[in-house]
DNA sequence: TAGTATACATACAGTTATGAATGTATGTAT
DNA sequence: ATACATACATTCATAACTGTATGTATACTA
């Protein structure tokens, strides 16, 4: 009814990706109308049609707002010489699965993702997105691993690009799951103790110790 | 129009549910209409409401179809003393990844159920079915681990439940990212590898070679 | 301070899917 | 041969969601 301040209309676009976030891990995306998320967000549809173009453009903001971080995190390793570079991996690994684990919104946008959005049409763009995401951080282990190798002047018991997509399935792996039945283990604790083995059958360090 | 015999009647019942797993893998489950399904079987919704109760109930028909006798594969394994169990859980894992790689009903179906369906309401049922599955294969698996360790009076070095949680989380991260681009890499040439990686991490084998 | 663009709310028209109801011709049991 | 159940096809009413069009009161701007 009423004309907002900039800074109204950009906490009522939040809100609206809020809400966005919460109706959808509820009821899946293809399941919610936008009457559902304007109710959720105390408006009406008139607001999200402002802001958005339609659903598609609402779940690509949503997930732009989450992801958007993440990746330019993930960017960061690898960029200088790091002292201990199996060190370096494995806090890269464990950090992204801690955020997971701690940040609820984060949380909501990953089980949306994994688990409660179709991958077609226009969220193919997103599948797309993901993908190149995820195949540079494939990469990106990739070479980390290879410049282990060669500092260590001994190649790989596998090819790097399988050591890699094999680290990597390994954490997504484990994030499903554990986004299916977050009960069923600990996330860190077991990504920890699973890293460690990958990274000791690589023979990049030693077998953990399980005396307890 | 016209009358069927028994048999008739059931071959539409699984041409409804061949059209089902096309139309789905293409189009997403909640984006395809009866409609969608009835044509591209060539009969009408008459034909699907005669069969089945709803949307909900064709999919469930049509995971069953495929996943009950993969389950019932599973089951088999470590009912009897095996010479190898090390082999056995390595032959146990990679089989499933064959049929997948190679089959492509099977492919088509798990490209639905990972990407082409949200897991909400009626679908909820299918989840935890899901769930149920992959939480009785990491059992078995975790008990496959605990005998071999005990076998060899030497202790995994982490525990049995973290170590078959990380072996199963890397294979469904496989198959996952393997169907968002399967050209990205070979399937079963990397679950190979990354398998024997994990397994020699646990002290189970030992490192492959790779001096090709 | 008048005018305009903004930030929504409300109203409307069009599409589409669903489930139930009904029609119908044939297989099948008696 | 008759009667009924079967295996669908067709029709219909309804509900829901979408996009757009329009209304409106206010913030901003000149």
């Amino acid at each position: 009814m009423v004309r907002r301040t900039k800074d109204e209309a950009l906490a009522t676009r939040s809100q609206l990706l809020d809400a966005a976030e919460r109706v959808f891990a509820q009821k899946g995306v293809s399941r919610t109308s936008l009457s559902d998320i304007a109710a959720a967000a105390g408006t009406t549809r008139g607001a999200i049609y402002w802001h958005f173009k339609n659903k598609a453009d609402v779940f690509n903001a949503m997930m732009d707002r989450v992801i958007l971080p993440m990746e330019a995190a993930f960017e960061q390793m690898g960029q200088w010489e790091a002292a201990d570079p199996v060190a370096e991996l494995q806090q890269a690994t464990l950090t992204a699965l801690r955020q997971i684990a701690q940040d609820e919104r984060i949380r909501h946008v990953f089980e949306v993702a994994t688990h409660k959005v179709e991958y077609v049409d226009e969220q193919l763009a997103i599948k797309e997105r993901h993908l190149r995401a995820y195949t540079n951080c494939v990469r990106a282990t990739q070479r980390s691993l290879e410049d282990i190798a060669r500092r260590r002047d001994r190649p790989l018991p596998v090819p790097s690009d399988v050591a890699s997509n094999g680290l990597h399935a390994m954490m997504s792996g484990l994030i499903q799951s554990w986004l299916m039945d977050p009960k069923a283990f600990d996330l860190v604790a077991t990504a920890e103790g699973t890293v460690q083995t990958y990274l000791a059958g690589l023979g990049l360090i030693q077998q953990p110790d399980n005396t307890a």
